[in-house]
DNA sequence: TTGATTGCAAATGCTTTGCAGCCGC
DNA sequence: GCGGCTGCAAAGCATTTGCAATCAA
């Protein structure tokens, strides 16, 4: 699909020892082009559009290991017990999910990097990982009812 | 045990029609007496300490009444699948895992309410339920390192 | 009495795992 | 060729549900 994003893929999956194989490529492919989050069986059923023949198996763990890379990053979304995931932004962000629509927005903002800093110089507590997940109704909702 | 939390609990559960029994009294008392968060499994372990023989599905069935009415609350912490419950206290507060020694800190303070305000101000969004869950390091691992 | 609630057991849904064969290196 | 990966099927857990018996009101 896109040659330069298969590159860092490659390159990511090399420096750890592991192998670039067809499942990695395309799982890797459906999250590019993902515009918000997918579960396990969307990204399952998406590789399979994409003509590739995966197991469900495989797509947990390739997505386990693109975790463990830093490529990928796992929420829990909504009262939903699957998970939800997406490439590892850069960007700290969190997630909106609106009970009415369903809809999940992301938030980009200070909001998550002035919590770290709070806990670190307010109590000693180094946060490895912020999970915030706002649930309520979004603007549109909001103004329909 | 507390009959002071008993009339409360009595008191919520005839306000939405529903009835006292033995069972809702049984986890009631322990998640009064819990000092942090208890998963499920947990719950039904400490009812028979109290000498009860509750089933694990009354269990489940009791504590999402207990949420539905507000009582109670659930949240997923740290990397385990099943959910934490505690009372749902009146001041917002959020979670602190510690990756290292296991425990879970609740930290108090206005963080929550000001990620309601700037939400509901700046993006029209109506948070119904903020769950912030803090995974890393506490003070004390940190210096034990 | 009467219907909400329970206990029991079976089912469900997500995720993990054992293992033999396959394929990237 | 070697060893990591995959597909397949079965297992594992947390949680839910159908149903008859039970118990609060």
């Amino acid at each position: 699909m896109d040659d330069v994003h298969q590159t860092e893929l490659d390159a990511a999956l090399r420096e750890h020892g592991h192998r670039v194989t067809q499942p990695r490529r395309a799982v890797w492919d459906v999250l590019q082009s993902a515009e918000g989050h997918l579960t396990v069986e969307q990204v399952l059923a998406r590789t399979a559009t994409l003509g590739h023949d995966i197991d469900l198996a495989s797509v947990y763990r390739t997505l386990a290991l693109f975790e463990e890379l830093g490529l990928a990053r796992a929420s829990r979304l909504g009262d939903s017990d699957a998970s939800h995931w997406e490439l590892a932004h850069p960007d700290e962000h969190f997630h909106l999910v609106c009970e009415v629509c369903g809809e999940v927005d992301h938030h980009v903002g200070s909001l998550v990097s002035s919590i770290r800093g709070h806990l670190d110089e307010g109590h000693g507590f180094e946060a490895t990982r912020i999970e915030l997940v706002v649930s309520g109704r979004c603007a549109r909702c909001r103004s329909a009812a």
